[in-house]
DNA sequence: ATACCGATGGACT
DNA sequence: GTCCATCGGTATA
């Protein structure tokens, strides 16, 4: 009954197909208390890898269960962050139930909170979270937080406003080689935060 | 708005 | 060695 606005996802909720959770995950927040100050907002962009059969997934068949990936095979509602290109963080959401490696990619907030902080970690008052690496550095977000439960601090998912389904946008993913066309990227369509030229929607 | 390029390190084959 | 679930700068339009 304790549903209002803003309170954790229960971590039930998370028991579900990325592809599922990646949709759901839209229109929640984001919030790290990393470093002593409130940052975060509302994701608006977020994308799923789907188990061992997706070719993109850090948990593709081919790869199997390693170090790096396993928080993927872990329960979800915890936190998966890679390191990528020599010097960016992503956060990924852990979906699905132990053992089944699930994830969603989340690449876009829309910042609300803690705008200061975020900018003054970026150097730079503007494009403080949109893009996956980009919202890892506003919001403090690096490997020390790997396989974190999203439940509690310093790093919580909170539910938002339900986001009305004709306003979700599905593409390919972005950044990848195999599987791009699988269309697994959500996104708020005509958000300022998800860029204009990926956020037209695939044509089925 | 798009396009190219370089940085930089770890996971994996 | 090779490949990145990337980004910021610069150039061009």
């Amino acid at each position: 009954m304790a549903s209002s606005l803003g309170d954790p996802l229960d971590p039930t909720s998370y028991e579900v197909g990325a592809d599922e959770l990646a949709r759901r995950l839209l229109g929640c927040r984001l919030i790290s208390l990393v470093g002593g100050t409130s940052t975060g907002g509302r994701i608006v962009e977020a994308e799923a890898y789907v188990g061992p059969h997706d070719p993109a997934s850090h948990a593709a068949a081919r790869v199997g269960h390693t170090v790096r990936n396993a928080p993927m095979f872990g329960p979800g509602g915890t936190a998966y962050v890679y390191f990528v290109y020599g010097m960016h963080w992503c956060f990924n959401v852990v979906a699905g139930r132990p053992g089944d490696p699930q994830a969603v990619l989340i690449r876009a907030l829309e910042s609300d909170l803690g705008i200061e902080t975020m900018a003054a970690r970026r150097g730079r008052s503007h494009d403080l979270t949109n893009g996956p690496a980009r919202l890892c550095e506003s919001l403090a977000i690096d490997g020390s937080l790997n396989e974190h439960p999203l439940w509690m601090p310093p790093v919580l998912l909170l539910g938002g406003e339900p986001v009305p389904e004709e306003r979700i946008g599905v593409s390919g993913r972005i950044g990848i080689r195999e599987a791009r066309e699988w269309p697994l990227r959500f996104f708020l369509t005509g958000h300022p935060d998800v860029s204009k030229a990926r956020s037209t929607a695939l044509q089925l």
